[in-house]
DNA sequence: ATGGCTTATTGTATAAGA
C-alpha cells in the first residue's frame, strides 16, 4: 500500500498537476492540503475519472484539505473532536483497515504573533485528540504539512533560522511528543542525509538552490512500523511550470 | 543586495503563506 501526502497550495491552480502526477504514481492513498476552495467547487469528477473516490473538508480561500483514494472510504470525519475551529484543518477516513489523518498544520507567521499562539493551541489539541484516535484505531499514519521542521537537518541553514517559525523550540517539542506518543517519522527510518527537503520559498530561486525545509512528513503508529518500506520525497512536480512550493511525500506500506 | 514569488479576493492593493 501506498500512501502519499501533498501541499498543492490551491488544487484550483494544481489540479491538472495531480492528475498528471497520479497517473504516473498511482498510490493508494493521497492526502492533499491547502485545496483553498469550497466543497461545491471540489473536483470529485475529474478525480473519480482518474481513478479516485476522495472526501474534502474545505472552505473558500483559506487551507482545506482531502483523501484521495483507489479503494472505499469509511468512516470520515472532519477537524478534531476536543478542539472547536472554523479553520479547515483536518480530515480522517479508515482506507483498508488502516486510519489516515491528513492535516494541515497552522503555519504560525512569526513566533511573538497571535497566529503562533493559536499554532501552539492547535499542537496542543493535536495530541491528546490522536492519543484516543490511536486507542480506537491501533494501524494509524499521520500525514500531512506540519509546519515543523523537527531537526536542524530538515532546515537548510539551522544558524540562520534560529529560534525562528518551522523550528522555534516549542514547535520541535510538540513534534517530539506526537513521537512519544508511539508515532514514528517514516523517513528517518530510512534517510538519515542532510538536504531532503519538500518545501522551497518562491523566491531567492529556492529549489535552484535546495534552500529548503522539510515540513511534510508521514508519520506511522507502532503497528505499522515494520510494515514501512520506503519513504521517499518526490522533487519532480517542484520543477513544473506554476509549481505548489510543496512537493509529494510518499510512504510504501508491505502487504 | 534581508528583496526576490504565488495565491485569492465580488480585487486593481492587501493578506497570507513559510
Amino acid at each position: 500500500m501506498k500512501l502519499a501526502t501533498w501541499n498543492v497550495n490551491s488544487l484550483n491552480v494544481r489540479l491538472p498537476h495531480v492528475l498528471d502526477w497520479l497517473r504516473d504514481n498511482p498510490v493508494d492513498v493521497l492526502c492533499l492540503q491547502e485545496t483553498k476552495q469550497e466543497d461545491i467547487k471540489f473536483p470529485y469528477v475529474e478525480l473519480k475519472e482518474a481513478g479516485y473516490e476522495a472526501v474534502h473538508n474545505g472552505q473558500k480561500t483559506y487551507n482545506g484539505v482531502a483523501i484521495l483514494s483507489r479503494h472505499a472510504i469509511y468512516d470520515v470525519t472532519h477537524g478534531m473532536a476536543n478542539f472547536e475551529d472554523e479553520q479547515k484543518r483536518v480530515i480522517s477516513a479508515t482506507i483498508n483497515g488502516v486510519r489516515v489523518v491528513c492535516v494541515y498544520v497552522v503555519n504560525g507567521q512569526a513566533v511573538d504573533s497571535e497566529k503562533y499562539e493559536y499554532k501552539m493551541r492547535w499542537l496542543g489539541a493535536l495530541n491528546p485528540w490522536l492519543a484516543g484516535e490511536l486507542q480506537k484505531y491501533p494501524n494509524l499514519v499521520l500525514l500531512g504539512d506540519y509546519n515543523i521542521a523537527p531537526d536542524d537537518r530538515d532546515c537548510h541553514d539551522p544558524a540562520a533560522w534560529l529560534g525562528q517559525i518551522l523550528v522555534s523550540p516549542k514547535e520541535r517539542e510538540a513534534f517530539e511528543k506526537l513521537t512519544k506518543l508511539g508515532l514514528h517519522d517514516s523517513f528517518r527510518l530510512f534517510e538519515q542525509a542532510e538536504g531532503h527537503f519538500s518545501w522551497w520559498d518562491y523566491r531567492m530561486a529556492g529549489f535552484r538552490r535546495n534552500l529548503g525545509m522539510r515540513i511534510d512528513h508521514i508519520l506511522v503508529s507502532d503497528s505499522l512500523k515494520n510494515s514501512c518500506e520506503s519513504c521517499i520525497i518526490d522533487k519532480a512536480p517542484r520543477k513544473l511550470e506554476r509549481p505548489s512550493d510543496h512537493t509529494p511525500v510518499v510512504l510504501t506500506l508491505t502487504n
